[in-house]
DNA sequence: CGACGCTTGTACCGATCAGTACATTAAAGA
DNA sequence: TCTTTAATGTACTGATCGGTACAAGCGTCG
């Protein structure tokens, strides 16, 4: 039967595009199944927990890419600017441009943000931090700093909540054009 | 049986609360009528297209909130400049400084935006239009207008779903001071 | 080649889903 | 008071929900 040896990572991001799309309570497990190409057997080896475990792990998979594509850089980078500017430019690629919308965000708005509260809050609040702190090596206030840092991260998700509302991905592409001089780089 | 006559105006608030914390599909019947107080029975005498129509109504409820209380003001009082800062004022209040969420927005980033593409782009883009002709009228270039405009709706809905996710709603109120000062009221 | 353990498909579980049918009751008009 | 219509509670439907049990398949290592 088991023609194919999968690996736990493998399916996650594909389990990414289900939450993103569905939302928790929206993924059902036969969206999942079908997504996957994974049967339950397989599933609830993978993730015992059931739907929460992979939701978790879903979170843990998002948080690493942005820790050492965003955050790292821009808390640790020599060139401050640089790392900004190249926050502006993962996150385009990441949100493909406003096509593809953010899970966290998802989460953050439905009853689910209570089940997954840590997950949610630590992704946003380190995005906010880390780019403080860049701003405030290249040269901003302290007070300036902390500002646009919050400004930029919730432009991010209002801009990706108006551009999939309008169905217009300009909306996401103007609002980083924005942010680019807002920040100075 | 029939205790007490309701009318269908008097249901939309609570069904309103339903569909913002827990997003369409996860609104169910068994909440609907704890929240509402209303048996199957009632729900669908008053909705017979069941939760659709029940969503539909919701949203031409707000519609019509948003119309009357900032899109009107905002095309046509004549001191352009009150009618921007009347709403911020709107805005605070409807949505609780933070505390509440925005129905459309949810509904926009789900599957579930399909299902109400036209109402939810509707309100979207007649916010942002009806904010870019008070800016006009209150002297900022036509360009600087649309942009203005945009970014202000948009950081709206950025701060809703940061100020949830964080569980702070200074996010959303530091946002709204933001905004007046960039909208110049 | 044989045995073991990691995958996988399938059948099943009780709970809940949205929606329907209908009889009963209250309110309103004559 | 009688009649009609609007409002309501209850019982039910078939479908789907998340999750479990388990046997059968596969790869791997001896």
């Amino acid at each position: 039967m088991a023609k194919i040896v999968h690996e736990r990572e493998d399916v996650l991001p594909a389990l990414g595009e289900v939450f993103r799309e569905h939302g928790f309570e929206g993924a059902s497990l036969a969206i999942i199944q079908a997504r996957t190409g994974l049967g339950k057997g397989s599933l609830y080896h993978f993730f015992p927990g059931g739907k929460e475990e992979m939701a978790n792990a879903v979170l843990a998979h998002i948080d690493r890419w942005f820790e050492n594509e965003v955050y790292r850089p821009l808390r640790e980078d020599e060139d401050a600017r640089a790392a900004i500017a190249r926050m502006i430019a993962s996150t385009d690629a990441y949100f493909r441009s406003g096509k593809r919308v953010c899970v966290v965000g998802v989460f953050a708005l439905g009853e689910t943000r209570e089940r997954f509260a840590f997950a949610v809050g630590d992704y946003f609040v380190r995005w906010r931090e880390a780019l403080r702190a860049a701003l405030v090596r290249a040269g901003h206030p302290p007070d300036a700093a902390a500002d646009l840092s919050e400004d930029a991260v919730l432009s991010i998700q209002g801009a990706l909540v108006l551009s999939r509302a309008v169905k217009d991905t300009a909306v996401f592409t103007r609002a980083l054009a924005r942010l680019k001089t807002r920040l100075g780089v």
